[in-house]
DNA sequence: GTTATTTGACCGGT
DNA sequence: ACCGGTCAAATAAC
């Protein structure tokens, strides 16, 4: 008989798997960019990730509760808050805007939060923590667009310059560094390196795990008029979205 | 004491 | 005047 972990690791794993092979579709038809991969990689990496997890933890009730947890109290007082963010992110949006950070790979501060007119939700603003430190310029902004599953469009600006990956705490990246060393060079840098270059996300809670639709109508259409006048509609050089990526359905 | 978050104020664009 | 984005003082957490 399979566990309900062996289940959700298998499930995380197959998600993985989608998502590697829509990747690969793109690679295939030549259809490379920084933006249409980016999202495809983070799912990668953090179903692959979150499969971990569970199999890490056999003992511990799933995922999505005390191995966070588990990794926040192993967690530096320095950033405790930040870093415990970024751990729950990956694993229960369903909070406030404390705690509805994603698993990025970088840590963010949120310096604004908005009630926006065209959304029943607040936005929050958040900047790279290192935006000081290191004249890192990215910031993100989340909106919860969706009650029932909770979605959260996430919309990245700006470029990372920071080394927010070297900062990570060893217990929490332990999981996250073995998939990052296979990866040639660091992601967000990667998808940041364009200036201006926007890419939203969106994220259901119900599936604990990142769940990307980059549509680029769900994109301009609804409750972001002011981004959909400053970024050209697809398809563009600079601007492009994914089709729906049916392997989270 | 230090750092992050909250939230009202402020500013620029339309 | 309205709206969205950012600032910064106050507050909370550790």
């Amino acid at each position: 008989m399979v566990s309900n972990i062996d289940h959700k690791a298998m499930e995380a794993l197959l998600r993985g798997q989608g998502c590697a092979n829509n990747l690969k579709i793109l690679l295939e038809n030549g259809e490379i960019s920084s933006v249409s991969t980016e999202p495809l990689i983070h799912t990668i990496l953090d179903s692959f990730s979150l499969a971990l997890s569970f199999m890490d933890s056999p003992n511990h009730p799933p995922y999505h509760e005390s191995s966070s947890h588990n990794m926040a109290s192993h967690m530096s007082r320095r950033s405790s808050k930040q870093k415990l963010c970024v751990a729950e992110g990956l694993v229960n949006y369903n909070h406030d805007s404390r705690t509805m950070c994603p698993n990025d790979g970088f840590t963010w501060r949120k310096y604004g939060q908005k009630t926006i007119k065209a959304s029943a939700h607040k936005r929050c603003y958040y900047r790279c923590t290192y935006a000081k430190d290191q004249n890192c310029n990215a910031t993100k902004r989340v909106q919860k667009i969706k009650d029932n599953p909770p979605v959260y469009r996430t919309t990245y600006l700006g470029k990372h310059v920071c080394k927010a990956f070297a900062v990570h705490d060893d217990t929490y990246s332990s999981t996250m560094i073995r998939f990052d060393q296979v990866v040639p060079e660091p992601i967000m840098p990667q998808l940041t390196t364009i200036d201006h270059q926007v890419i939203t996300v969106e994220e259901n809670s119900a599936e604990h795990i990142m769940n990307q639709e980059c549509d680029i109508n769900d994109y301009l259409v609804d409750d972001d008029p002011f981004w959909a006048s400053q970024f050209p509609p697809f398809p563009s050089s600079d601007t492009m979205f994914l089709e729906n990526i049916s392997a989270f359905d």
